[in-house]
DNA sequence: ATTTACAGGTTGTCTGACAACCTAATTATA
DNA sequence: TATAATTAGGTTGTCAGACAACCTGTAAAT
């Protein structure tokens, strides 16, 4: 009998049936936790074996769960130790910035023209909510960017830091993931482009003035005037991302 | 002899020695080989079995691999028929930006505060590149707004249909995806606080002066005044805002 | 008291097996 | 002949057990 009995409803929205795994569920449910606090960062989870009893699965599944959420840099499993929830967020970044390679040029534009707007808010809401300690940091970071003109690599970092600390300052801890994360995919984009000049004359030019957009950035922060450090960041971001836009041209062409 | 010698460098970084598994080697391997577009999207793998052989591994390290690649949205595993590259081989940042967000203790205003950075610059950019497609969509979801006065339910669809369509209209799937989330975390919440007045005159009101706040940004888009179409949403999207939180100070206190 | 050896627990990996499922060819039926 | 039902093979999803590599803390030996 396979006759299909009369549909009372015709149907207006098609229902969403997706086989969803166990080891999908087991996901959701321990980033469940982490959300809620159940779960806290540097935390260590109970061992497979129990969280086997407990989710009432098999070690493959749980694991291919775990190893999941291990690959996103949201857990962190160690040999003969245990699995750990990542105390570090910045870890989803480098994880990220490893196949940030995967995207193609234009959705590197669409990053580009959403970290735009990302930053210039975030710096707007940051002069309003930035503490003092926040702003001790940025200034750290300047410092840093100054001491490590000839190392580009770890110029970048201190770049990188510099602009998670703006977001930080924002006290808006999902405005801080959507920063992070649309940076953590750019970086890889950032760094091509800029081992092109490694330590050129023209390159330290380019970082002395980059610098100098930093200062202008932390001094409107300081001074608690949002709509100039937005202009101060749409400025910098601007003027950093011609460099990527010529980057990218040159790939595509 | 725990003399420590002299440090010529004070280690500024620590190598980077990390017990790298054999499922993560797997996953670098087909990351590249997507990037190098050996596989292109929507082709299919080879059957786990064959990969184990050419891999040199056991179906349980392979499967953990292919699971990770997976659950970031690269891979698609399908019952009975194998796993393919997704063909939308982007999508696999919209999944980490999700479970990013997902990881987030979620606080109503944090996230009311980013639903108003984006959809304000969402209707920045919508109002320079929305197609008279896109315009003629947000018109038809007026007209349902309007028809719908007495269903709560089917007019919040189509509230929720106009910004998602102005989110499309900016041309960047990527600020699509950030406002379709963070719109879909306070969906739960924007559907309660309506439901206290259901169809009362209040409520009826309320709902009018909506609908006149929509049709003012949808003006603002057709004329393509991109600083008159974000001060349009700003205004919505505060006014609709206000009821969130005095709903939110009612059940809070 | 310091070092060594050991035992228990933990993650990483392999193997084999079965269930649920899809596809396509084969067979049976109208 | 054309259509429907069945079957066979392949594929992913899941489970169970086993072993290797590894870490930690304790007990034994120096």
């Amino acid at each position: 009998m396979t006759v299909k009995s009369a549909r009372p409803e015709p149907l207006q929205e098609v229902s969403p049936i997706r086989r969803t795994s166990l080891s999908d569920k087991i996901i959701e449910q321990i980033i469940d936790l982490i959300s809620r606090n159940v779960l806290q960062p540097g935390e260590r989870l109970p061992s497979e074996k129990d969280l086997c009893k407990r989710f009432g699965v098999g070690r493959a599944t749980l694991r291919e769960a775990l190893r999941s959420l291990a690959v996103m840099g949201i857990l962190d499993g160690r040999v003969g130790e245990g699995t750990f929830v990542s105390h570090n967020n910045q870890r989803y970044l480098e994880r990220n910035l490893q196949w940030g390679l995967l995207l193609d040029p234009k959705k590197v534009e669409d990053l580009l023209e959403t970290r735009l707007m990302l930053e210039t808010q975030t710096a707007f809401s940051a002069a309003r909510k930035a503490t003092s300690a926040n702003l001790d940091a940025m200034e750290a970071t300047i410092q840093g960017m100054e001491n490590s003109l000839d190392r580009p690599e770890q110029y970048l970092r201190f770049d990188l830091e510099f602009h998670l600390l703006v977001a930080q300052a924002t006290q808006n801890t999902i405005l801080y993931h959507l920063v992070s994360m649309t940076r953590g995919y750019l970086q890889a984009w950032i760094k091509e482009s800029l081992v092109s000049p490694p330590s050129s004359p023209e390159g330290r030019h380019r970082a002395q003035s980059s610098i100098q957009e930093h200062r202008a950035i932390l001094k409107a922060l300081k001074s608690g005037r949002a709509e100039q450090a937005r202009q101060a960041m749409k400025a910098h971001i601007l003027s950093s991302s011609s460099d990527l836009h010529q980057h990218l041209e040159q790939t595509t062409a």
